[in-house]
DNA sequence: CCGTTCTTTGGAATTATTCCAATTAAAACT
DNA sequence: AGTTTTAATTGGAATAATTCCAAAGAACGG
Protein backbone atom coordinates (compact mmCIF):
# COMPACT_ATOMS: atom_id res chain seq x y z
CA UNK A 1 0.00 0.00 0.00
CA UNK A 2 1.18 3.59 -1.08
CA UNK A 3 1.44 6.38 2.07
CA UNK A 4 -1.05 8.49 0.33
CA UNK A 5 -4.65 7.31 -1.23
CA UNK A 6 -5.98 7.12 2.39
CA UNK A 7 -9.72 6.89 1.41
CA UNK A 8 -8.92 5.66 -2.15
CA UNK A 9 -10.98 2.94 -1.98
CA UNK A 10 -14.30 5.11 -1.00
CA UNK A 11 -13.27 7.34 -3.90
CA UNK A 12 -12.61 4.32 -6.13
CA UNK A 13 -16.31 3.57 -5.30
CA UNK A 14 -17.57 6.91 -5.64
CA UNK A 15 -15.99 7.52 -9.46
CA UNK A 16 -16.92 4.12 -10.45
CA UNK A 17 -20.52 5.31 -10.03
CA UNK A 18 -20.24 8.02 -11.79
CA UNK A 19 -18.56 6.06 -14.60
CA UNK A 20 -15.07 8.24 -13.92
CA UNK A 21 -11.73 6.58 -13.51
CA UNK A 22 -9.05 6.63 -10.62
CA UNK A 23 -6.32 8.54 -11.39
CA UNK A 24 -2.87 9.56 -9.04
CA UNK A 25 -4.06 13.06 -9.65
CA UNK A 26 -7.58 12.69 -8.42
CA UNK A 27 -6.22 10.80 -5.40
CA UNK A 28 -3.78 12.87 -4.32
CA UNK A 29 -6.70 16.17 -5.10
CA UNK A 30 -8.80 14.18 -2.41
CA UNK A 31 -6.18 13.15 0.07
CA UNK A 32 -4.71 17.06 0.70
CA UNK A 33 -8.31 17.86 1.63
CA UNK A 34 -8.54 14.65 4.10
CA UNK A 35 -5.06 15.36 5.68
CA UNK A 36 -5.70 19.01 6.34
CA UNK A 37 -8.74 19.83 7.01
CA UNK A 38 -9.15 23.55 6.71
CA UNK A 39 -10.89 24.60 3.77
CA UNK A 40 -7.76 24.88 1.63
CA UNK A 41 -8.64 26.96 -1.55
CA UNK A 42 -7.82 25.27 -5.20
CA UNK A 43 -4.47 27.51 -5.28
CA UNK A 44 -3.68 26.21 -1.67
CA UNK A 45 -4.43 22.26 -3.01
CA UNK A 46 -2.13 22.67 -5.60
CA UNK A 47 0.64 23.25 -3.83
CA UNK A 48 0.23 20.52 -1.56
CA UNK A 49 -0.43 18.07 -4.49
CA UNK A 50 2.65 19.70 -6.46
CA UNK A 51 4.98 18.53 -3.18
CA UNK A 52 4.00 15.01 -4.38
CA UNK A 53 3.24 15.08 -8.05
CA UNK A 54 5.51 18.25 -9.42
CA UNK A 55 4.35 17.85 -12.46
CA UNK A 56 0.60 18.45 -12.26
CA UNK A 57 -1.46 21.37 -13.29
CA UNK A 58 -3.62 24.12 -11.54
CA UNK A 59 -6.37 23.32 -14.58
CA UNK A 60 -5.95 19.35 -12.94
CA UNK A 61 -6.84 20.32 -9.56
CA UNK A 62 -9.86 22.52 -10.65
CA UNK A 63 -10.77 19.33 -12.60
CA UNK A 64 -10.16 17.13 -9.75
CA UNK A 65 -11.95 19.38 -7.15
CA UNK A 66 -15.10 19.85 -9.77
CA UNK A 67 -15.20 15.92 -9.86
CA UNK A 68 -15.08 15.31 -6.49
CA UNK A 69 -18.02 17.99 -5.57
CA UNK A 70 -19.52 16.01 -8.79
CA UNK A 71 -19.24 12.73 -6.81
CA UNK A 72 -20.70 14.09 -3.51
CA UNK A 73 -17.42 13.26 -2.01
CA UNK A 74 -16.51 17.26 -1.00
CA UNK A 75 -18.34 20.40 -0.93
CA UNK A 76 -18.13 23.24 -2.36
CA UNK A 77 -17.70 26.81 0.38
CA UNK A 78 -17.04 30.10 -0.71
CA UNK A 79 -17.12 33.43 1.32
CA UNK A 80 -17.70 36.80 -0.80
CA UNK A 81 -15.23 36.99 -3.58
CA UNK A 82 -13.18 35.27 -1.66
CA UNK A 83 -11.25 32.36 -3.17
CA UNK A 84 -13.54 28.96 -3.42
CA UNK A 85 -13.04 26.81 -0.94
CA UNK A 86 -13.65 22.98 -0.16
CA UNK A 87 -14.48 20.93 2.16
CA UNK A 88 -15.08 17.01 2.77
CA UNK A 89 -17.28 17.02 5.98
CA UNK A 90 -20.28 15.72 4.00
CA UNK A 91 -22.51 15.80 7.28
CA UNK A 92 -25.00 18.42 6.68
CA UNK A 93 -23.05 21.49 8.77
CA UNK A 94 -22.85 24.96 8.39
CA UNK A 95 -19.67 27.06 8.22
CA UNK A 96 -18.29 29.90 10.49
CA UNK A 97 -15.80 31.99 8.97
CA UNK A 98 -13.51 33.38 11.96
CA UNK A 99 -13.10 37.54 10.54
CA UNK A 100 -10.06 37.74 12.48
CA UNK A 101 -8.09 34.91 10.84
CA UNK A 102 -9.94 34.10 8.00
CA UNK A 103 -10.25 30.49 8.75
CA UNK A 104 -13.11 28.27 8.55
CA UNK A 105 -15.00 25.87 11.38
CA UNK A 106 -17.53 23.78 10.55
CA UNK A 107 -20.66 24.02 12.96
CA UNK A 108 -22.79 21.03 13.32
CA UNK A 109 -26.24 21.67 12.61
CA UNK A 110 -29.02 19.16 14.28
CA UNK A 111 -31.22 17.59 11.63
CA UNK A 112 -34.32 18.67 12.80
CA UNK A 113 -33.32 22.33 12.86
CA UNK A 114 -32.14 21.83 9.39
CA UNK A 115 -35.69 20.37 8.34
CA UNK A 116 -37.22 23.55 10.17
CA UNK A 117 -34.99 25.69 7.81
CA UNK A 118 -36.04 23.85 4.80
CA UNK A 119 -39.99 24.23 5.98
CA UNK A 120 -39.58 28.22 5.87
CA UNK A 121 -39.67 27.50 1.54
CA UNK A 122 -43.16 28.48 0.32
CA UNK A 123 -45.09 25.35 -1.21
CA UNK A 124 -43.53 23.82 -4.28
CA UNK A 125 -40.42 25.15 -3.90
CA UNK A 126 -37.52 21.89 -3.53
CA UNK A 127 -34.19 22.65 -2.52
CA UNK A 128 -31.25 20.59 -3.28
CA UNK A 129 -29.34 22.53 -1.07
CA UNK A 130 -29.18 24.98 1.76
CA UNK A 131 -25.68 26.56 2.83
CA UNK A 132 -25.55 29.12 5.69
CA UNK A 133 -22.44 30.63 6.70
CA UNK A 134 -21.96 32.69 9.81
CA UNK A 135 -19.59 35.34 9.98
CA UNK A 136 -17.70 36.66 12.97
CA UNK A 137 -15.34 36.76 15.64
CA UNK A 138 -13.66 33.62 17.46
CA UNK A 139 -13.99 33.74 21.14
CA UNK A 140 -9.97 33.64 21.35
CA UNK A 141 -9.90 36.44 19.27
CA UNK A 142 -12.05 38.92 21.02
CA UNK B 1 -38.86 67.21 -6.20
CA UNK B 2 -36.56 65.18 -8.68
CA UNK B 3 -37.97 62.17 -10.13
CA UNK B 4 -35.42 59.83 -8.95
CA UNK B 5 -33.93 59.61 -5.44
CA UNK B 6 -37.12 57.42 -4.67
CA UNK B 7 -35.74 57.69 -0.94
CA UNK B 8 -33.24 60.24 -0.64
CA UNK B 9 -33.97 60.70 2.78
CA UNK B 10 -33.44 57.47 4.42
CA UNK B 11 -29.75 57.20 2.53
CA UNK B 12 -29.13 60.98 3.53
CA UNK B 13 -29.83 60.10 7.00
CA UNK B 14 -27.59 56.94 6.70
CA UNK B 15 -24.63 58.33 4.61
CA UNK B 16 -24.37 61.77 7.83
CA UNK B 17 -24.72 59.07 10.27
CA UNK B 18 -21.69 57.45 8.63
CA UNK B 19 -20.17 60.51 8.20
CA UNK B 20 -20.04 60.32 4.87
CA UNK B 21 -21.74 62.83 2.11
CA UNK B 22 -25.45 62.71 0.08
CA UNK B 23 -24.14 62.63 -4.12
CA UNK B 24 -26.08 61.75 -7.07
CA UNK B 25 -24.18 58.90 -7.76
CA UNK B 26 -25.16 57.36 -4.44
CA UNK B 27 -28.77 58.10 -4.76
CA UNK B 28 -29.05 57.04 -8.07
CA UNK B 29 -27.12 53.42 -7.37
CA UNK B 30 -29.63 53.29 -4.22
CA UNK B 31 -32.62 53.87 -6.18
CA UNK B 32 -31.55 51.28 -9.04
CA UNK B 33 -31.98 48.56 -6.09
CA UNK B 34 -35.10 50.00 -4.73
CA UNK B 35 -36.64 50.35 -8.16
CA UNK B 36 -36.00 47.05 -9.34
CA UNK B 37 -35.40 44.74 -6.69
CA UNK B 38 -33.99 41.64 -9.22
CA UNK B 39 -30.89 41.43 -7.07
CA UNK B 40 -28.73 43.02 -9.80
CA UNK B 41 -24.84 42.33 -10.28
CA UNK B 42 -22.66 45.48 -10.15
CA UNK B 43 -22.37 45.55 -13.83
CA UNK B 44 -26.48 45.44 -13.97
CA UNK B 45 -26.57 48.29 -11.96
CA UNK B 46 -23.99 50.18 -13.69
CA UNK B 47 -25.63 49.77 -16.72
CA UNK B 48 -29.49 51.17 -15.51
CA UNK B 49 -27.96 54.00 -13.77
CA UNK B 50 -25.88 55.12 -16.75
CA UNK B 51 -29.16 55.55 -18.40
CA UNK B 52 -29.55 58.73 -15.73
CA UNK B 53 -26.16 59.59 -15.63
CA UNK B 54 -24.12 58.00 -18.36
CA UNK B 55 -20.73 59.28 -17.36
CA UNK B 56 -20.99 57.47 -14.37
CA UNK B 57 -18.15 54.67 -14.21
CA UNK B 58 -18.15 51.18 -13.14
CA UNK B 59 -15.56 52.11 -10.41
CA UNK B 60 -18.14 54.39 -8.66
CA UNK B 61 -20.45 51.87 -8.90
CA UNK B 62 -18.76 49.28 -7.21
CA UNK B 63 -17.78 52.34 -4.25
CA UNK B 64 -21.48 53.83 -3.89
CA UNK B 65 -22.39 49.82 -3.66
CA UNK B 66 -19.95 48.89 -0.87
CA UNK B 67 -20.63 52.25 0.50
CA UNK B 68 -24.42 51.32 0.91
CA UNK B 69 -23.48 47.91 2.14
CA UNK B 70 -21.46 49.80 4.94
CA UNK B 71 -24.25 52.00 5.59
CA UNK B 72 -26.60 48.87 6.13
CA UNK B 73 -28.76 50.36 3.42
CA UNK B 74 -27.80 47.07 0.69
CA UNK B 75 -27.08 43.40 1.41
CA UNK B 76 -24.43 41.95 -0.64
CA UNK B 77 -25.52 38.11 -1.20
CA UNK B 78 -23.61 36.15 -3.61
CA UNK B 79 -23.54 32.63 -4.98
CA UNK B 80 -20.68 30.11 -6.49
CA UNK B 81 -18.73 32.24 -8.48
CA UNK B 82 -21.26 34.16 -9.93
CA UNK B 83 -21.09 37.91 -10.15
CA UNK B 84 -22.22 39.58 -6.06
CA UNK B 85 -25.38 40.48 -5.96
CA UNK B 86 -26.97 43.47 -4.11
CA UNK B 87 -30.36 43.36 -2.23
CA UNK B 88 -31.76 46.20 -0.21
CA UNK B 89 -34.24 44.30 1.61
CA UNK B 90 -33.01 44.38 5.04
CA UNK B 91 -35.18 42.00 6.82
CA UNK B 92 -33.63 38.99 7.92
CA UNK B 93 -34.34 36.96 5.10
CA UNK B 94 -33.12 34.09 3.27
CA UNK B 95 -32.51 33.84 -0.34
CA UNK B 96 -33.59 30.65 -2.76
CA UNK B 97 -31.97 30.65 -6.31
CA UNK B 98 -33.23 29.07 -8.82
CA UNK B 99 -31.16 27.28 -10.99
CA UNK B 100 -33.22 26.49 -14.05
CA UNK B 101 -33.58 30.66 -14.29
CA UNK B 102 -30.69 31.95 -12.55
CA UNK B 103 -33.15 34.20 -10.65
CA UNK B 104 -33.24 34.93 -6.79
CA UNK B 105 -36.42 35.17 -4.62
CA UNK B 106 -36.01 36.44 -0.71
CA UNK B 107 -37.31 34.04 1.68
CA UNK B 108 -38.66 35.29 4.84
CA UNK B 109 -37.12 34.10 8.03
CA UNK B 110 -39.53 34.14 10.98
CA UNK B 111 -37.06 35.56 13.69
CA UNK B 112 -37.15 32.40 16.25
CA UNK B 113 -35.97 30.23 13.62
CA UNK B 114 -32.86 32.69 13.50
CA UNK B 115 -32.75 32.67 16.81
CA UNK B 116 -32.48 28.91 16.80
CA UNK B 117 -30.22 28.72 14.12
CA UNK B 118 -28.21 31.22 16.30
CA UNK B 119 -28.45 28.70 19.08
CA UNK B 120 -26.06 25.92 17.23
CA UNK B 121 -23.22 28.23 18.01
CA UNK B 122 -20.80 26.68 20.66
CA UNK B 123 -20.53 29.43 23.57
CA UNK B 124 -18.33 32.33 22.74
CA UNK B 125 -19.08 32.66 18.61
CA UNK B 126 -20.22 35.63 18.37
CA UNK B 127 -21.88 35.58 14.55
CA UNK B 128 -22.35 39.37 13.32
CA UNK B 129 -24.01 38.07 10.09
CA UNK B 130 -25.56 34.30 9.20
CA UNK B 131 -25.96 34.06 5.66
CA UNK B 132 -28.68 31.09 4.75
CA UNK B 133 -29.10 30.92 0.31
CA UNK B 134 -31.20 27.99 -0.65
CA UNK B 135 -30.58 26.49 -4.38
CA UNK B 136 -33.14 24.36 -6.09
CA UNK B 137 -35.93 24.44 -8.79
CA UNK B 138 -38.73 26.67 -8.77
CA UNK B 139 -42.18 25.13 -8.60
CA UNK B 140 -43.26 26.68 -12.30
CA UNK B 141 -40.19 25.20 -14.05
CA UNK B 142 -40.61 21.73 -13.02
C1' DC C 1 -11.49 82.21 -0.63
C1' DC C 2 -7.93 78.36 0.63
C1' DG C 3 -6.63 74.22 2.28
C1' DT C 4 -8.43 69.82 3.45
C1' DT C 5 -11.09 65.97 2.82
C1' DC C 6 -14.10 63.16 0.23
C1' DT C 7 -15.54 61.44 -4.18
C1' DT C 8 -15.33 60.23 -8.86
C1' DT C 9 -13.07 58.73 -12.87
C1' DG C 10 -10.50 55.78 -16.35
C1' DG C 11 -7.38 52.66 -16.98
C1' DA C 12 -4.26 49.32 -15.43
C1' DA C 13 -3.57 45.40 -12.47
C1' DT C 14 -5.04 41.43 -9.95
C1' DT C 15 -7.31 37.22 -9.03
C1' DA C 16 -10.00 33.27 -9.70
C1' DT C 17 -11.56 30.50 -12.95
C1' DT C 18 -12.58 28.48 -17.47
C1' DC C 19 -11.53 27.31 -22.09
C1' DC C 20 -8.88 25.17 -25.67
C1' DA C 21 -6.13 22.31 -28.47
C1' DA C 22 -2.62 18.92 -28.06
C1' DT C 23 -0.68 15.06 -25.65
C1' DT C 24 -0.96 11.19 -22.70
C1' DA C 25 -3.10 7.37 -20.48
C1' DA C 26 -6.39 4.01 -19.82
C1' DA C 27 -10.22 0.86 -21.38
C1' DA C 28 -12.55 -1.89 -24.91
C1' DC C 29 -12.43 -4.78 -28.65
C1' DT C 30 -10.49 -8.02 -31.77
C1' DA D 1 -0.58 -7.70 -28.42
C1' DG D 2 -2.41 -4.04 -31.44
C1' DT D 3 -5.79 -0.79 -32.60
C1' DT D 4 -9.51 2.09 -31.74
C1' DT D 5 -12.07 4.77 -28.74
C1' DT D 6 -12.69 7.34 -24.82
C1' DA D 7 -11.26 9.94 -20.87
C1' DA D 8 -7.91 12.80 -18.43
C1' DT D 9 -4.12 15.91 -18.07
C1' DT D 10 -1.48 19.75 -19.41
C1' DG D 11 0.06 24.64 -20.35
C1' DG D 12 -1.16 28.61 -21.94
C1' DA D 13 -4.43 31.85 -23.43
C1' DA D 14 -8.83 33.98 -22.44
C1' DT D 15 -12.46 35.71 -19.50
C1' DA D 16 -14.80 37.93 -15.83
C1' DA D 17 -15.24 40.27 -11.54
C1' DT D 18 -13.17 43.20 -8.77
C1' DT D 19 -9.67 46.24 -6.83
C1' DC D 20 -6.05 49.53 -7.13
C1' DC D 21 -4.13 53.88 -8.33
C1' DA D 22 -3.15 58.46 -9.43
C1' DA D 23 -5.31 62.53 -11.20
C1' DA D 24 -9.20 65.59 -11.45
C1' DG D 25 -13.37 67.41 -9.42
C1' DA D 26 -16.65 68.80 -5.81
C1' DA D 27 -17.93 70.06 -1.21
C1' DC D 28 -16.85 71.64 3.42
C1' DG D 29 -14.59 74.23 7.31
C1' DG D 30 -12.11 77.83 8.90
Amino acid sequence: MSTHAIHSDALAQKLADSGLRNTPQRELVYDALLKKRDHPTADEVYARVKTQLPGISLATVYNCLETLVQCDLVRAVNFERAPTRYCPNLHPHAHFHDETTGSTHDIELPAQLLAEIKSVLPPGYSAEAVEITFRGKLPSAG
